[in-house]
DNA sequence: TATTGTTATACTCTATAACTATA
DNA sequence: TATAGTTATAGAGTATAACAATA
């Protein structure tokens, strides 16, 4: 089959090895993520899509009449960016805009029919996504990593958190 | 302890439970690669770095004069891309520009000496860095994560050749 | 003609500060 | 005064196209 370009870490064809700077595991997700988001973004495109907003279509979808501040907390990204975002969804066509009865502040999202069928179409593609990347490993293992990363991002929650709260308590 | 953000998935607080979307391998290795790469920004900001010209050094580090091109290669990014990291680095006194004997198109790098004491920092910082964000798992887990990733990141090399190779046959 | 490295440009995702309109 | 959302701006990381110098 292919030689061309054998592996990740170490290559026959490399003149460079950039695995003599030693272990680094900073470093091994961001080029894992690397891939995953090139990949991602090739699909997403053909649905003129990026996957921060095809990930925000289906937050909404799960929670129709969402306020715009909390989907960016459950996003975990800043209310100016998700406005950003959520401005082209409706422009889209895929997203409308809504207001709360009492406080006039608030926004609230929820999804078009054009964009229900977006999300169909993301989720769909999401899995087929998911499934072609994780082929390479045994159900076993596909397991096993899902909940590491996600035991390791909870655990960094928590540092954070603690961290905030020592910087408020000073 | 804490209990104002208890986990990334759900969390009591939350008004919108983002985990109602459904499983997503990709979304969870982008939410972990964020929180590592804002704690390297941080970190690395001290020594007037980011966490790629942070890598970069180091690997100039393991490979002194290494060609412009090579490097890139290795850290599998776009030469345009290297060549602004590397200009900075060595305005800013770390890298020092050679020349090959025979072709004089190739250009090469390695580190001054000053660039040699910030890659022991780097080194120190990242190792601090890797053993912060990963005390969260017992030492089999943390073998286990990495060994999965670094297999996953391979097999996804794999296919990215064997989608080239296609394209280029067509 | 092909290759090395550079310049110019653009896009995705993220962040902070300052503003508005409500409360 | 405080909060929800917006506008404006910036920065890190990536990508492609077009170019100069050299082979």
């Amino acid at each position: 089959m292919t030689t061309r370009r054998p592996t990740a870490g170490a290559s026959a064809r490399d003149a460079v090895d950039i695995s003599t700077i030693g272990p680094n595991f900073g470093l091994a997700v961001r080029l894992l993520d690397l891939r995953l988001m090139k990949r991602a973004s090739e699909v997403f495109g053909d649905l003129s899509l990026t996957p921060a907003t095809a990930t925000a279509l289906l937050a909404i979808d799960a929670n129709p009449g969402v306020r715009h501040g909390e989907l960016a907390d459950a996003l975990r990204i800043q209310r100016p960016n998700l406005t950003k975002m959520l401005n082209q969804l409706v422009d889209d066509g895929l997203l409308r805009r809504g207001e709360s009865a009492g406080d006039r502040r608030l926004v609230t999202f929820a999804l078009t029919p054009r964009g229900s069928r977006a999300a169909d179409s993301v989720r769909t593609t999401m899995a087929a996504l998911d499934e072609q990347a994780l082929s390479g490993l045994s159900r076993d293992e596909q397991e096993t990593l899902f909940a590491l990363i996600d035991k390791l991002t909870r655990a960094l929650d928590e540092t954070n958190a603690d961290d905030a709260a020592l910087l408020e308590a000073k």
